[in-house]
DNA sequence: TCTGGGGTCCTAGGACCC
DNA sequence: TCTGGGGTCCTAGGACCC
């Protein structure tokens, strides 16, 4: 029987604005989506407060000023960072492992020499706060989605100490999987879990004992093999390499909708550039790209209206130049007056590794990569942005919101946290 | 007033082939 | 009158994940 361990990060957004400014530690903190939009991330005390995942923020406005909730913009450069050096931890205890998410690593623990596989995570919980500051919980399955359930538990059950085994002690699975709501399920998102609420299965343990062929008919081949996951039977392997992408795509909501095609445009061209950035930064080519602006679907009284189009290039390309020309062209076939756009993004598809490239005619490569090269390591040294295509406001109105960003600590010169000395050195020393 | 962004996989249906 | 069987490829849409 294999053991999965899934290593998770305690309110991963709220314990990095944390490390460097415990006086937040024991507070109620949110951390909202891109222009300050959504709360995508709640500490343990704002869970308490019964602020839910995703709710706008003007919709909680009395509950933050009552309770003092401090409200954070997203910060990935930070969070980026501080989930490398977690990984990097994960990685030299279990060689075999897989990054899941930004906060989520699955362990195979198999194969280590370890007797005592409880005591190995507490041990390896502490390690991790030590040198992070990051709080993580770990559960243990025979599969992932068991080992899934454990974590949950693992966090919630204050006598697991953020550490439970459910490989081991298989007598504990069903208690597990009883108290378990269907919709918290690895797999189970929100219709599904509505439509077995509606059937009586509300637990994972009803979703393990349904019958197969009905499973089968109403939630296909990727149901099936959740309900097999659930009854301990593997069906979703550990991926050690990290697959490459096969899309990669730059959206925004703006500010606030525009009109004027102009500015809609000038987002179009920088978002184009980011996915091209991307794709190099990863050395892969695209095949194809798609552009697509929608209007804003909380505004009732606005003519809605989503439009999109793509198109195919004769040779795969990441070069900006190219890139961003496509785009243009894109917005030019379906661009519309009369509405006022709320979102737009880019979209490459069909990416595929930059030395497959089968050379034609009439393209330059060496050039092109040269050049790509050089702006690449420019803006990598200088900051994202020192150089482009000169096409793109800074301080364009789509730009998003970010009113309440912490500090980049860990990855800029200037953000360094100093940390000064008590009473017995000298004062004005700073470290 | 104010509502995120970036991905994956699967399936059904249509076009087309012999 | 009576109109097969088997396959591929592509796309759009729906489900899910963090």
């Amino acid at each position: 029987m294999p053991t999965f361990g899934l290593v998770d990060c305690n309110n991963f957004y709220a314990s990095c604005e944390r490390v460097f400014q415990p006086s937040l530690i024991g507070r109620p903190i949110v951390v909202l989506s891109n222009n300050d939009g959504c709360v995508v991330a709640r500490s343990q005390e704002a869970k308490a407060l019964g602020i839910v995942m995703g709710v706008p923020l003007f919709k909680i406005r009395d509950i933050v000023e009552l309770h003092d909730v401090v409200v954070r913009s997203s910060n990935y450069a930070l969070y980026g960072d501080l989930s490398e050096r977690v990984m990097s931890i994960l990685a030299a205890s279990a060689p075999q492992h897989e990054v899941y998410s930004i906060d989520e690593c699955f362990l195979d623990l198999d194969r280590l020499p370890v007797k005592d596989l409880t005591g190995w995570c507490h041990a390896l919980r502490r390690r991790t706060k030590r040198w992070t500051g990051i709080p993580v919980s770990i559960g243990l399955g025979a599969t992932k989605t068991l080992s899934k359930i454990a974590n949950k538990l693992a966090k919630t059950s204050a006598k697991a100490d953020g550490v439970i085994d459910l490989a081991n002690h298989p007598e504990w699975i069903v208690a597990a999987l009883g108290k378990t709501p269907v919709g918290d399920v690895w797999g189970i998102g929100r219709r599904w879990s509505a439509m077995l609420n509606e059937r009586g299965i509300t637990s994972a343990l009803e979703l393990r004992n349904a019958q197969d062929g009905w499973v089968r008919q109403r939630m296909g081949i990727v149901g099936l093999r959740t309900v097999h996951e659930l009854r301990g039977i593997p069906c979703h392997e550990l991926e050690t390499q990290p697959s490459p992408k096969k899309t990669t795509c730059c959206s925004r909501t703006f500010g606030h909708a525009i009109a004027d095609k102009d500015q809609v445009r000038n987002a179009i061209i920088s978002f184009a550039e980011r996915t091209a950035e991307k794709i190099r930064n990863s050395g892969q080519v695209c095949g194809s790209m798609q552009v697509f602006i929608t209007t804003d679907p909380f505004d009732t009284s606005a003519p809605q209206h989503s439009a999109s189009a793509s198109t195919t290039f004769m040779t795969p390309t990441a070069d900006s130049r190219a890139l961003v020309a496509a785009a243009i062209g894109i917005l030019e076939r379906f661009w519309r007056d009369g509405f006022s756009w709320r979102k737009a993004g880019v979209m490459l598809l069909d990416l595929s590794p930059a030395g497959d490239i089968q050379p034609t005619l009439f393209t330059n490569h060496v050039a092109s990569n040269g050049l790509m090269q050089a702006v690449d390591r420019i803006n990598d040294r200088f900051g994202r942005g020192t150089i482009g295509l000169g096409l793109s406001a800074k301080d364009a109105e789509w730009r998003m919101r970010q009113e309440q960003l912490s500090p980049h600590y860990t990855t800029r010169w200037q953000d360094i946290p100093r940390v000064r000395m008590s009473e017995q050195v000298p004062s004005g020393a700073e470290a």
